[in-house]
DNA sequence: ATCGGGTTTGTACGGGTGTACAAATTATTT
DNA sequence: AAATAATTTGTACACCCGTACAAACCCGAT
C-alpha cells in the first residue's frame, strides 16, 4: 500500500537537474489544467501527460482525484498565512483614515503578486476559479483554507468600522472578494477594452483598490446609524465597544 | 434525421396538465443541474432523469450537449435586452448626479430580480457560474450573448464618466460584474455573518448598489485629470467630447 | 383504414474515466 | 553482498460517458 511519502533526496542544493521531482511535477501540472479548465473537465490522464509521467505514478503519490486536488491548497497554505500576517500588521495600529486601505491590501495585494509571479500564477487563478462556487470536492477545501482568513478579515474590518454591523460587513466583503477573483481570472477586460488593457497591467490592481475601498466606504455607515430605515433585519446594535 | 421543432401543441391554454412538455422540462433540468454542479460535472442521463424523460430524448430535441447549453442562453436571451433597455432608459435622459446610480441599477436590477424570482432562479446561477471562467463552450456564448451588453454598459458608464478613459471604465465594470456575480450565486455570507444574514436578503442588493457606485466614483477620475502620473499605457486624451 | 410525420423509447457502440495491483526497477540500509 | 524499502511502470477492471439509430408509438389528415 503506498504511504505518500515525499522523496527522500528532495531539497537538496547543488546542481539542479539531478532530480526531476516526479511527485512536485504532478502537483504542478495538476495545479496549471485545474486552473484553466476546471477540476471536473481535467483527467488524471491529462494530468499524468502534462507532467510527463505515467498514469499510476500519481495515484501512487497523491491518492484519489479529490486527494490530489486538496494537496495543492495544502502546498499553497503559506500564501494564505502571509495575507493574515499582513493583516494582522495593518490591524495593530491605530485606526485612521489609512486603516481601511491597508486591510484592502493586505487583502489583495499577496494574492496579486502570486498571481504576477511565474510559480503562483496557476494557483491564483485556481482560486478564483474553484473557489467561486463550492460544491463538491472543493466545498471542503473552502471551508479549511479559506473561511478562517475570511472571518479574521471581516473581524479586521468592523473594527475600523465600528458603525457598522458584522453582517453587513460580511456583505461587502463578498463584494470585494468577487471583484477581486473576477479580476485575478480576467482575461475579458482585454477585449472589453478593445485592447487599451493588458492582463499584467498594474493599472488594474491599483484601479481595483480604489474601486473596493470606496465602495466599502460608501455601503457602510460612517456613523452611528441612529435609526437607519434600511435596517430591515436583526439587531442592528453595534456589536464591540 | 430530427428537426428540433417544438412540440405542436405548446402554449394552449386551459388544464395545465394535458401535455407535459418534455421538451421545456429537459430545459429546465438542465438549467438546473448546470446551474449547480457546472457544465463539465453533469451527465445527459443525469438531465435526463431529472427531467424524467428517458436518455435518448434530450438528444432528439437538443443534438450535442453544448448545443443544449447553448439553447438555454438562447431561450433567456429576453432577459439581457430588458438589461439593455433599462440601459438605454437610464442613459438618454440628461446626466446628473443620479445618471451613474441608474446605469448601475440598470445593470444589477434584472439579473437581482430573476435571481429572486422562481423562474429564473437557476439561470441567474447558471450565468454567474459558467460565464465567469469562460473556455470551451461557455466562451462562444459569452461572446456571442454577453459582450454587446458589455460594450453597450461601459459605453453608458463612458458618457456619464467622462474623465476617465474607456480602459479605465473597462477595469471598473469588471469589478463590477466581479462583484455581482459573486453576491448572485452567494450562500457564503450567510456562514460568514454568522446567520446574520440570508441569501434572499434585499439588504445585500441594496448594500451591492451603493459599493458598486461608490467604488466607480472612487476608482475613476471626476476631473479632467490634468497628468495623472498614474497613467503607464496607451493615449489618455480623454476621448468623447 | 391507410398513410405519414412527429414523438418516444430501448439499446448498443466506441471510447474515456478513476482506480487498483502486481510486477519491475532503483535506492537505501543492514 | 544481501536484504529491505521506495519508486516506477504496464496493464486491466468495471463503469460511465456522449452519441447514434432503428424500431415502436401516437395522432391528425387523407
Amino acid at each position: 500500500m503506498p504511504i505518500f511519502k515525499t522523496p527522500v533526496k528532495a531539497g537538496v542544493s547543488g546542481n539542479a537537474t539531478e532530480k526531476p521531482d516526479r511527485k512536485q511535477a504532478i502537483l504542478l501540472a495538476a495545479e496549471k489544467l485545474f486552473a484553466q479548465r476546471g477540476y471536473h473537465a481535467v483527467s488524471i490522464r491529462q494530468i499524468a501527460q502534462e507532467a510527463n509521467v505515467p498514469l499510476a505514478l500519481v495515484g501512487y503519490y497523491y491518492g484519489l482525484k479529490h486527494e490530489l486536488f486538496h494537496a495543492i491548497f495544502a502546498h499553497w497554505n503559506a500564501t494564505i498565512e502571509e495575507r493574515l500576517a499582513a493583516l494582522v500588521a495593518a490591524s495593530h495600529k491605530p485606526h485612521d483614515d489609512a486603516s481601511l486601505r491597508l486591510i484592502i491590501q493586505a487583502f489583495t495585494g499577496p494574492v496579486l503578486r502570486l498571481r504576477a509571479s511565474a510559480e503562483g500564477e496557476y494557483y491564483a487563478l485556481l482560486v478564483a476559479r474553484e473557489l467561486y462556487h463550492a460544491i463538491d470536492e472543493t466545498d471542503r477545501v473552502l471551508r479549511a483554507y479559506f473561511d478562517p482568513m475570511a472571518h479574521a478579515f471581516i473581524d479586521a474590518l468592523n473594527e475600523v468600522l465600528p458603525h457598522a454591523t458584522r453582517g453587513q460587513v460580511a456583505w461587502v466583503y463578498q463584494f470585494a472578494l468577487g471583484s477581486l477573483l473576477h479580476h485575478l481570472s480576467d482575461g475579458r477586460v482585454e477585449r472589453l477594452s478593445r485592447g487599451e488593457n493588458t492582463v499584467g497591467d498594474p493599472e488594474g490592481d491599483r484601479l481595483l483598490l480604489d474601486f473596493i475601498v470606496g465602495g466599502i466606504l460608501a455601503a457602510l455607515p460612517q456613523v452611528p446609524s441612529s435609526s437607519r430605515f434600511t435596517s430591515t433585519s436583526k439587531t442592528p446594535t453595534k456589536r464591540r465597544l
